[in-house]
DNA sequence: GTGCCTCGAGTTCC
DNA sequence: CTCGAGGCAC
């Protein structure tokens, strides 16, 4: 090859790596399988060692982090990585001593310990020790499932690779790793010029999750541990005391730990650290709290993603000051019309924001905000931008008013009685809520679909290869088709053909969830999916209802009120699903009675298997039953007992009948008790239902 | 009827 | 992440 030729190759496979990084990391659209990728990193390296005088200014072995994170294995966690509930000041602290106090129904003198240390601005890291060895590495990821990062990890100094003797067996250590500052500036300088790193977090990203270890080895990475996954034994009974064998087994944990007795205590410590934040050699955003007693943190459990039992209070959110260019408006899958600020781009907290979201026609009201207007801007949560506070002097002007037509099909825009969101009535027609609705369908937490992102569902639908789910499993049949297509390659089809079959079999709830049902989300979807198990079961519960819709009509002498409540009584015990009250279960009937909806969903059905999703849970004398707690409960609380039962496999009920199994009676019980005796169902206190759960293990 | 808690839906940037 | 609002306990 000659030198021109090689230069010619090197400027091209710049342009495809920088392409393929693109197209991964912010379209979530890959056309390149991982194989292809590391070909071209592979070419690209070579060739630069080849004619060392053409290593270009943008050359893909000269960027940070060229080595997306797509090219890392996937794990998935034993025990989930969740967040944790954030707190913005002191009132909000107390809420959250407040809720743990009720949750674990303590009485006022008995005091809450809670531990408190520094919040490291880095990435999440667990860590697992099999035999006190060293086996897995892994990043967070969706909490759920992350990458393997244990080469890497491996290379990390403060990681020790093996555990002491006293150590349990199974031992996951979840800690921060993270990069100090003053390395992170070292590392920039050493970097000199070419794409730098926007702040230390990104830096310890980007260096932690390299596919080639020895580019991690070559980054001063550290590691702070502050909690653990799965044990097969706890060294100690408290955060405090585990925390310190953390410590004692090697592991680096912050020297401003501390457990603090009272509310006061740990107040007292945030502003602490708050104040010598600047001095620290690394980055924090505010102070974490866990509840120190570790069996009051398995009593309190998890709620969503975060545990009830820990809380991070965070500083002060950064500001900017930036001008409102114009006011855009999207359309959601629900027809919902957001409006969207478009603004001059500032940076706020790192990176450089250009639009944050504006709710709703209130929320612009509330600001009294138009375009041209000076903006305070923040970064909540130091996510999401936020529009804070209107900077421009009030003066007589025209308000922003919302357009009174849907912007992608001009269809009317109406908002409904006391609600505050205006909607497209444009329904099924309406462009932009098909396109929506069909990224919901393939996103991540429903059908899953790699290779089919925000990007491509657009250009597929507006070329008619998808309009409605089943056309995403009949795709298969126009392979060729997909071939002819620009900027599609042969792997790329068969990539996302292979990911489409994948996704054939798909679990009920799942599928419920993909449809998009308004109201219905993953947790509805869930429990729709458990009270029903099988698609055929579901299929016949929904024609049941309808029926029962079909034939309500008010009784001779009824009022509209009342009819209204019978008919949603009706619903709801038509459903008979937890937490479907009578809005869920009229959204629903809707959805299925609409026709257009109903072949939809009948068509993908025929495409599909749709597995059975039965409710894991323990064996016990309870499970399948149905159980009332009545009276007042004295060592927990109600949500408590119901998580309890549900985890043995019962259904909670409130109100005693003839399908009650069993009552569970404490203090003040009444008419509940003495109509359970009246059925002749059985009854037990407080103390006999902590058995039957010890029973069950 | 009221108030709490949880869920759903929409959102940003890399 | 935030907001509104649905469901349910009190």
């Amino acid at each position: 090859m000659t030198e021109a030729e090689a230069a010619a190759r090197l400027a091209d496979l710049a342009a495809q790596i920088a392409r393929a990084d693109r197209l991964y990391h912010q379209e979530d659209a890959p056309e390149l399988s991982d194989a292809a990728y590391d070909a071209l990193v592979r070419e690209n390296r070579e060739l630069e060692a080849a004619f060392p005088q053409l290593v270009r200014a943008d050359s893909p072995s000269r960027r940070v982090g060229s080595a997306p994170a797509a090219h890392l294995a996937k794990v998935a966690h034993k025990v989930s990585m969740g967040s944790l509930d954030n707190a913005f000041s002191a009132e909000e602290v107390a809420d959250f001593l407040g809720r743990v106090r009720r949750f674990l129904k303590l009485p006022e003198a008995e005091p809450v310990a809670l531990t408190a240390e520094p919040k490291i601005d880095g990435l999440s890291c667990s860590l697992r020790y099999e035999g006190r060895r060293l086996v897995l590495a892994a990043t967070r990821g969706d909490g759920q499932v992350g990458e393997n990062v244990t080469s890497n990890v491996a290379t990390i100094a403060d990681i020790p690779q093996a555990l002491p003797a006293e150590a349990p067996d199974v031992f996951e250590v979840r800690g921060e790793v993270y990069m100090a500052k003053a390395d992170f500036t070292a590392l920039n300088e050493r970097l000199a010029g070419e794409r730098v790193f926007a702040n230390p977090r990104n830096a310890a990203a980007g260096s932690l999750r390299q596919k080639d270890a020895t580019v991690t080895a070559s980054r001063p990475l550290r590691f702070l541990a502050h909690g653990w996954g799965e044990t097969s034994a706890l060294p100690g009974d408290t955060q405090a005391e585990v925390v310190a064998a953390l410590r004692d087994w090697g592991f680096p944990v912050s020297d401003l730990f501390v457990r603090c007795a009272t509310l006061d205590d740990a107040l007292a410590h945030y502003a602490r650290i708050e104040a010598r934040r600047a001095d620290l050699p690394f980055d924090i955003d505010g102070v974490v709290y866990k509840v120190d007693r570790l069996d009051w943190q398995r009593r309190l459990g998890t709620v969503g993603r975060a545990p009830r039992w820990g809380l991070a209070h965070k500083f002060p959110a950064e500001r900017a000051q930036t001008t409102l260019n114009a006011i855009d408006t999207q359309v959601g899958r629900t027809g919902k019309i957001t409006p969207v600020a478009r603004l001059e781009p500032v940076t706020v907290g790192g990176v450089v924001v250009t639009n944050a979201t504006l709710h709703n026609a209130d929320e612009i009201e509330r600001l009294g905000v138009r375009p041209g207007d000076r903006v305070l801007l923040q970064r909540a949560g130091d996510v999401i931008p936020q529009i804070v506070e209107n900077l421009t002097p009030d003066e007589p002007r025209a308000p922003w008013s919302f357009p009174t037509r849907c912007p992608a099909c001009d269809s009317a825009v109406a908002r409904e009685e006391g609600e505050v969101d205006y909607r497209c009535t444009g329904g099924l027609i309406c462009p932009a809520q098909r396109v929506e609705r069909l990224m919901h369908f393939v996103s991540r937490r429903a059908f899953d679909i790699t290779g089919l992102g925000a990007v491509r569902v657009e250009d597929f639908f507006r070329d008619g290869l998808i309009e409605s789910p089943a056309d995403i499993f009949r795709l298969r049949d126009k392979r060729d088709v997909l071939l002819a297509r620009e900027r599609l390659a042969e792997t790329s089809v068969d990539n996302l053909l292979a990911a489409i079959e994948e996704r054939r079999t798909v679990s009920l709830d799942r599928f419920l969830f993909a449809l998009g049902i308004r109201h219905v989300g993953e947790v509805t979807a869930r429990d729709l999916a458990r009270r029903y198990e099988s698609y055929a079961g579901f299929v016949a519960m929904i024609d049941a209802a309808l029926a029962v819709r079909e034939g309500l009509a008010p009784v001779l002498g009824e009022t509209e009120r009342k009819f209204e409540l019978r008919r949603a009584r009706e619903l709801v015990a038509a459903v008979a699903t937890p937490n479907i009250g009578p809005e869920v279960a009229e959204a629903l009937l809707d959805f299925f009675a609409e026709p257009h909806n109903r072949a939809v969903v009948d068509d993908l059905a025929g495409e599909l298997t749709v597995t059975d999703v039965r409710h894991e849970t323990r064996a016990s004398r309870v499970s399948g039953k149905t159980v009332v707690f009545t009276g007042s409960l004295e060592t927990m609380s109600r949500d408590e007992a119901k998580a309890q039962a549900e985890a043995l496999g019962a259904k909670v009920s409130g109100s005693v009948s003839a399908k009650t199994d069993l009552v569970v009676a404490g203090p003040g019980a009444g008419s509940k008790l003495k109509k359970a005796q009246d059925l002749g169902i059985e009854t037990m206190n407080e103390t006999g239902w902590q058995a039957l759960v010890a029973d069950a293990g």
